[in-house]
DNA sequence: TGTACATCAGTGAACGCGCGTTCACTGATGTAC
DNA sequence: TGTACATCAGTGAACGCGCGTTCACTGATGTAC
């Protein structure tokens, strides 16, 4: 739980607000959804006064860009730790598809944030908007660079990407909104086992 | 626009409220988002107190599944529609599929509130909940369908259901929340187009 | 056809609530000298 | 090493808002006779 980084000698500073209220909104949306979430809520669960947000976060705006662009960089991360090392393009872009589904099974209040919130884009950080269009772009040539193995290389991969992104996206939000069983999720491997299935399924 | 059916002689009863609240609530959804929603907001535009949709809702939560139950009925409807005398069981599968998407590109509101409202079951009316699962049968069956005329008939359809929902479900939630860039749907028969390209490309 | 009355669909005032946000403030921290 | 002071991260009272929901009420409708 360490919310506080330096044991203070008071408590009137926190040591890592802006830090600890991430965290805390993450959990609040894990709880109770993306609405449920309010900034006086986290600061009531962090002990601060529900004005303390205001001095790490212009509103509340900013700290869901915040929460989204920590979620597509963690997504990025997930990604390129399971394609780290793996050559064969076909097997590169389903790691990055598995990482997917998993990412969204581990951390589904990120998600719900990264693909729920109906925010502006002038709102958010262009580190954050950045780190989203990077999420793309690596499916975009990861697919790119299956069909250039195919011989395919000066066919357009966008079909192929949305394709992809439509399948993996699907699994993800269905899973993630309890559409399918849990049961489903039960065990060690389990998404990696139904993502690869559900790839599969469509490659006889 | 046509909220009353039958032109009242004063203005006091509206005619047919719950109805029209229902179509309100859609459009309240539509422009600003599913907790963008609120009852006070509905009786506003009708130019009813807000207190008269207690009279056909019993809270919030009613309105909600009411309109869950007319979103997977018009699914249910759009479907059957579409696979009416198409006979071959992949050919009634892609055109669920298409229809699928399409009704959620049509009523995004409706399909907002179908999967994005986090509402207890046992808040909704048992023909509302029937709807739900019958669309999700529909489905199964399809791909049942498809494994029996295949010479699968003893596989389990489960995965294949699953496969099968995953990539449509992803597209269309792509779709509805503008994550596919607006081009993609111009013109006449783009969403047809678009799921059979998304469909056909898994299956070269 | 006309009247009495039950029923139903509205009204509008009121309740309490939690929220986002602002503001003048105060306590803690760290830096210049 | 010690002190003055600027800076920063908190506080808590207050604002206005829209919401869901309840309540006693009233106007309209339709049915029995």
């Amino acid at each position: 739980m360490a919310q506080r980084r330096k044991k203070p000698t008071g408590a009137y500073h926190h040591g890592d607000l802006r830090a600890a209220l991430l965290t805390t909104a993450a959990a609040v949306i894990r709880e109770r959804g993306l609405h449920g979430l309010s900034l006086r809520e986290c600061a009531r669960r962090l002990g601060v006064s529900h004005a303390a947000p205001y001095r790490h976060f212009g509103d509340k705006a900013a700290l869901l860009g915040a929460l989204i662009g920590e979620g597509f960089r963690g997504l990025l991360a997930a990604g390129h730790a399971a394609m780290e090392g793996v050559a064969d393009p076909e097997a590169r872009l389903h790691a990055y598809g598995v990482a997917y589904v998993q990412y969204a099974v581990d951390a589904p209040e990120h998600f719900r944030v990264m693909f729920g919130a109906e925010l502006e884009e002038k709102v958010m950080e262009p580190a954050d908007t950045a780190a989203a269009d990077e999420a793309f772009e690596l499916l975009r040539t990861s697919v790119a660079a299956l069909l250039a193995a195919e011989g395919r290389g000066d066919e357009d991969p966008l079909p192929g990407t949305l394709a992809y992104w439509s399948l993996v996206h699907g699994l993800a939000t269905l899973l993630v909104d309890g559409r399918i069983p849990a049961e489903h999720l039960a065990g060690e491997g389990a998404v990696e086992r139904l993502t690869r299935g559900v790839l599969e399924h469509w490659e006889r």
